[in-house]
This record gives C-alpha cells, structure tokens and sequence, in this order.
DNA sequence: CGCCAGGCTGTAA
DNA sequence: TTACAGCATGGC
C-alpha cells in the first residue's frame, strides 16, 4: 500500500467518521481497513493517526475523494460568522455538534454512483442501503480485478437488467427508478457534464428530472458529487434537528409541516455559503461506525 | 408485533 | 400551492 502523510492544515481528518456517517454506502471495514468502490476502481483505505495508507488510487485522487485539501478553519470561520451575523452569538448546539463530529470531509464521488446510491437511499437506513449497494454491485457491477471483485455496473447494464432480479437486490420499489434513470443518462451521455457548469438551482431542477429524484436526493447528489456545498439534504433526521433547535429562529408556522425548501434555505442563510458541511456535521453521529 | 428509515410519485383538494 | 396514500422491506 501506498502512504499519504496529512500536513498540518489537513488535521484533523476522520477516516471512519467520514465513510460512516451515512454520505457514502457499501464500503466495508474489516479489521482497520476500509474497501470500497470510487470511480469504478476498487479502493482500499486506511488511517494510522496522520498516516492514510492506499491502494488502487493516485495520491491526487485520494486526496480529492476524501476532501483532504478542504480548508476546515475557513470553513468553520465562515459558518461561525454566519451564525453571529443572524444570532449575535455563537450557537451553542452547533458548537457541540460540530466538536463531536470533527475530523469529518465532504467526499467527492463519482456522481453515476452517488446518483445510484442516493435513489436507492429513499425512506431506507443506512444499514439497508450499504446492503442493498452491495447486491447491486455483486449482481450487476462490472468486473474490475482478478479477484472477480465488482465495481458499480454502468448505466446501460440497468437499464437493460430485468426489473425482478433488480428487485432481488433489496431494491424494492426503487428498482423502475433505476432502470428508468440509467436508460435516461445512457441516452444523455453528456448529462453530468452538463450538470458540472450549473449553477446549483438550475443543477437541482437537472437532477430532478430524473425519476426517483426529488429535492432530497439531489441535494446528496449536489453536495456528495459535485462540490455543491451550499447544499443541503433535508432528511428525516435533519428535519427534526431543525424543528427541535431552529424553529423559533426560523420563525416557521409550527402549526404544520415546515416545507422543505424553508427549511434549505434558512441553513443557506443562517451558515452561509458552507451549509452542507455545516448539515453534514448536524447529522454525524460517532455510533454510525459501529453499524455497517 | 408496530414503528422507523439520508423519500418519491401521483392524486385530490 | 399543500396534504396524503401508497410503495417494499430490513432493523430494531
């Protein structure tokens, strides 16, 4: 295996806490090495305090896919001064969250597959999802190595699978979803290279477009795929930490459902330009590593 | 058993 | 616009 040193302004990083939280499924740890798939290659990873071990990536991609370069002090600085700006204060809550859940990074995936994982996340737990790629992958992945060990299948081979075996893979109701989406971006071939010059509204209405995407899902695509970290994924989770802490400031009717757009866009305001990130450390919980 | 899960789609008001 | 049923199925 390769190593990769983290320089001082790329500490702390969080291995587990990063491919555990629930951004990414299907990647499995045994022992302390972490295997999984990232742009159709098979990954292996592993963290020794300021020591990432790797094999299967350049050092360039590792370090892009694990966020290494983002600059966690800016970032934290910049959501910090968001929430003064609206509070006048720090927030308490956030601080708490943020410390608990340190050493976490925005991973950049491959959108194909993130777009696949994220469909396949709907009304589902992290737990079914990482079982549920897995099968995928097994059953219709391309074969990428001499240990006939899998990467994720192209979008051609599900829109031509059989929607039963798809069905077979945990999928559900989600499986015509997928069919129907991979058939539409083997038509378009050129859709996510599209979606790259967009702008983040015009980017969620493309992703939106297609079946099994709703504001939810594209907003995981837009920030787990494409940089996007403005956005933010408002699941059930999210949504009750906001009801819990943030409804006064929101100043949400209470009376009903907060929409879900209100929602997005008062963390955009209320963290900034971060909110993703801010989001993303709402939501890290440590005991997420212990499932998988 | 009953409720929940990183929701979406279609339909009705 | 908002509300809500229906969807499949594993976890707990």
């Amino acid at each position: 295996m390769k190593t990769l040193t983290l320089s001082q302004k790329q500490s702390p990083f969080d291995l587990d806490l990063s491919l555990s939280c629930g951004q990414i499924f299907g990647w499995r740890k045994t022992g302390d090495t972490w295997k999984g798939v990232h742009d159709k290659k098979i990954v292996t990873l592993k963290q020794v305090e300021n020591l990432i071990f790797y094999e299967g990536l350049s050092k360039k991609q590792v370090t892009r896919f694990l966020g290494l370069d983002d600059p966690m002090d800016k970032i934290l600085e910049s959501v910090r001064s968001h929430i003064i700006t609206y509070n006048h204060e720090l927030d308490v809550y956030f601080e708490s969250k943020y410390s608990q859940s340190e050493g976490i990074r925005i991973l950049r995936q491959n959108p194909w597959e993130c777009l696949v994982s994220f469909i396949c996340s709907a009304n589902s737990n992290v737990r079914t999802i990482s079982k549920r790629i897995n099968l995928i992958v097994e059953e219709f992945g391309t074969p990428c190595n001499k240990n006939n060990e899998h990467s994720f299948p192209e979008p051609d081979t599900l829109a031509r699978c059989n929607e039963p075996d798809l069905r077979n893979c945990l999928t559900g109701y989600r499986a015509p979803y997928l069919i129907k989406t991979g058939r539409f971006i083997n038509e378009h071939p050129d859709f996510f290279e599209q979606v790259k010059k967009m702008e983040y509204p015009r980017a969620k209405e493309a992703l939106m477009v297609l079946p099994g995407v709703g504001p939810k899902v594209a907003d995981c695509v837009l920030l787990f795929a494409f940089e996007h970290l403005n956005a933010v994924p408002v699941d059930t989770r999210i949504r009750r930490i906001m009801e819990e802490h943030y409804a006064d400031i929101m100043k949400a009717d209470q009376s009903r459902r907060i929409p879900y757009d209100t929602i997005g866009n008062f963390c955009r305001d209320y963290f900034g330009p971060y909110a993703g990130y801010a989001q993303q450390h709402l939501f890290a919980t440590r005991d997420n590593e212990k499932g998988n």
